[in-house]
RNA sequence: GCGCCCGUAGCUCAACCGGAUAGAGCACCGGCCUUCUAAGCCGGGGGUUGUGAGUUCGAGUCUCGCCGGGCGCGCCA
């Protein structure tokens, strides 16, 4: 109703403005029309400032154009008034009628209101989280997930045909270092006591996994300590921090991924393979559990067994944008506007990430999405150069791509940080969060700020379970509904007639129906602007609009047509509320 | 040093791609439960939007300088 609203204001405006502005004119650089709704409520439900948007150009004086405008608006029966306001703005007021249609609208579109066509359709990949499977998801990243699957549940909503996606990084060193930390876990087991290097994966979960490879695969993949670090570049002492300490550290790690992959020969695809499916096994569960899907798990390692990444290089060859040099093969991204080239094939023959990386951006393109978005930690952020770079550089669209930046979520305790390192184990997981605070604090307060911003998450906030909780706040007031019409017996309850919104003439209760109506506005700004904590900030606003109404007026009073007609506006406030806290993930407590 | 992002109430954050008197929550102070859920409501104090200039009818928003913070600057991923 709204959408149409405007529509129509604007047709008003239109009309109006075709007997102001002589024709010819400056006809041809009318700017657009916009209403935007004024923050504050005595200046009406819709403003337009096209007079003064106009008053340079004509050379008019802003407030008596206004006044011209006004004077040729067609009569409208939605509208109560109008009038010019401060610079020129011009004010309409909507009759309230008008306004209580949305309490119809919500309930005759039930789940679908708000639902939008503005993606008509078209593909948009949205890639989020694909964090690398070498240990449990932490709460950097429980934010890119919270963020991505409500944005991709509102790209859908708001028409877009969407594809949610995991990068999973199952090739390369990493996963490398994930195998040789779980196979010396093991060997440690079974007796075979070799020295646990410092930069492998230190959590426990790894010494679960040798674990159960140990009872599953018995003394499969023992070998003799002696022979696994016999000859190998000696591994610093551990105080030494120096550059050169920990180069031969990497290079010790490197010789017993080496080491493994001789003495264990075919079985260390199994090792690897194992190690890389219990991870990302219960890196699915870990999501699933909170309320995130994905349609497509991506393999990078696919990237490689097709051939993609050399057809990709080899692409990048033949239209001349790489050179050799220091026995390495780069690639001209400076061309692109990157600030330094970039090498795609390393000196030992091995492709960077970077390169399955343009090999995966390619491959997006030629699944023909219409829209790619990767939602990438901020961390990333000077990455997004080369990879726009590679694009051109293969002649695809370098606009088709948006990369939404996630910031840091800083856990906070009892006022102080929680620190999380992946590689010393002392993280906070993802899963630990969720069990402390429960999915719906944590999927609410992850979106409740713009997700460049970074985000202190205060974990005694999240637990609390009082008013200063937001997401408490906004399930209340469904709660409180849902409560109001389990104890109705009325069957006619939900439904709107004329006669009965006509009663709805509390100055709370048309405010609370506008405020539905703005809800399909608020979908297609979110859905533009990649911004899902714009729905976590309605559905507070609209929480504390009923709330306040709530008390200020009692739903069940004895006129039974009037009775009739308060739950009917409370059960639109509580459709709108499940849609919205769908779209984030969050439930819908019918009592709390 | 160079590049990107960010500085808004004591704290955590909004502000509809330049609009009107910059808004919420928390915290603080004072009220409201014999009737529908007090995880709620009502009222109050609290600001030179880091800072200095510039652009124009109009700037938290755009441009430049400075101060302060975060991130990035691998033949890592």
């Amino acid at each position: 109703m709204s959408q149409d609203i405007k529509l129509h204001l604007a047709d008003l405006l239109r009309t109006a403005l075709a007997s102001v502005v002589p024709a010819g004119d400056e006809a041809t650089s009318l700017p657009a029309i916009t209403l935007e709704r004024p923050k504050q409520a005595s200046h009406g439900d819709f403003a337009c400032n096209i007079a003064m948007q106009l008053a340079r150009t004509l050379k008019r004086n802003p407030r008596e154009l206004a006044q011209l405008i006004l004077g040729e608006l067609p009569p409208s029966p939605y509208v109560a008034s109008v009038d010019i306001a401060g610079a020129g703005f011009i004010n309409f007021h909507l009759q309230p009628a008008a306004k209580l249609d949305a309490v119809a609208a919500v309930l005759r579109a039930g789940d679908a209101y708000g639902r939008s066509t503005a993606g008509a359709g078209r593909r948009v990949q949205v890639e989020f989280v694909s964090a690398n499977p070498t240990g449990p998801l932490h709460v950097g990243h429980g934010r890119g997930a919270a963020y991505g699957a409500s944005l991709a549940s509102l790209l859908a909503f708001a028409g877009w045909d969407v594809t949610r996606e995991y990068y999973v990084n199952d090739a390369g060193r990493q996963m490398d270092i994930l195998g040789v930390s779980t196979w010396l876990r093991y060997l440690d087991r079974a007796g075979e006591h070799v020295a646990f290097p410092g930069n492998a994966y230190q959590g426990d979960y790894v010494r679960e996994m040798a674990a159960q490879l140990h009872a599953t695969q018995g003394a499969r993949f023992v070998r003799p300590a002696a022979s696994v670090v016999a000859g190998l570049p000696a591994m610093p002492d551990a105080e030494r921090s120096d550059d050169e300490a920990k180069q031969q550290r990497e290079l010790h790690l490197d010789g017993l991924i080496d080491r493994a992959k001789t003495l264990l020969g075919d079985d260390w695809a199994f090792v690897h393979g194992f190690a890389l499916n219990e991870q990302l096994n219960d890196c699915r569960d870990d999501l699933e559990g909170f309320a995130v899907h994905f349609d497509v798990w991506f393999s990078e390692k696919s990237l490689f067994d097709t051939g993609l990444v050399a057809r990709c290089i080899d692409k990048l060859e033949k239209a001349g944008h790489l050179y050799t040099q220091n026995g390495a093969r780069w690639f001209r991204s400076t061309a692109f506007g990157d600030e330094k080239d970039r090498v795609v094939q390393r000196e030992n023959g091995l492709y960077t990430y970077f390169a399955s990386d343009i090999a995966y951006h390619l491959n997006k393109y030629e699944r023909g999405f219409d829209r790619i978005i990767n939602v990438w930690g901020a961390d990333h952020h000077g990455y997004i150069p080369r990879v726009k770079g590679a694009l051109d550089a293969l002649g695809l669209d370098r606009e088709r791509l948006d990369v939404a930046l996630v910031q840091f979520a800083v856990l906070y305790r009892n006022g102080q940080k929680a620190s999380m390192s992946t590689r010393s184990g002392e993280f906070v997981t993802l899963r630990e969060l969720r069990g402390e605070v429960g999915n719906d604090a944590c999927r609410f307060f992850y979106v409740l700020r713009k997700s460049d911003q970074h985000l202190d998450f205060d974990l005694d906030l999240a637990k609390s379970q009082s008013s200063d909780n937001p997401v408490y706040y906004v399930q209340y007031a469904h709660a409180r509904i849902a409560s109001l019409l389990a104890q109705s017996t009325d069957a006619a309850l939900p439904v709107p007639t004329a006669a009965r919104l006509a009663l709805l003439s509390g100055a709370r209760e048309v405010a609370l129906a506008a405020c539905l109506g703005e809800f399909p506005e608020v979908i297609d700004a979110a859905a533009a602007e990649l911004a899902p904590h714009a729905i976590a900030f309605y559905l507070r606003d609209l929480a504390a609009e009923f709330h306040s109404y709530y008390n200020a007026e009692r739903m069940r009073v004895d006129d039974a047509e009037l009775c009739a007609a308060r739950l009917t506006l409370a059960a639109a406030v509580a459709q709108v509320i499940r849609n919205g806290l769908g779209l984030l993930g969050v439930s819908c407590p019918q009592s709390m």
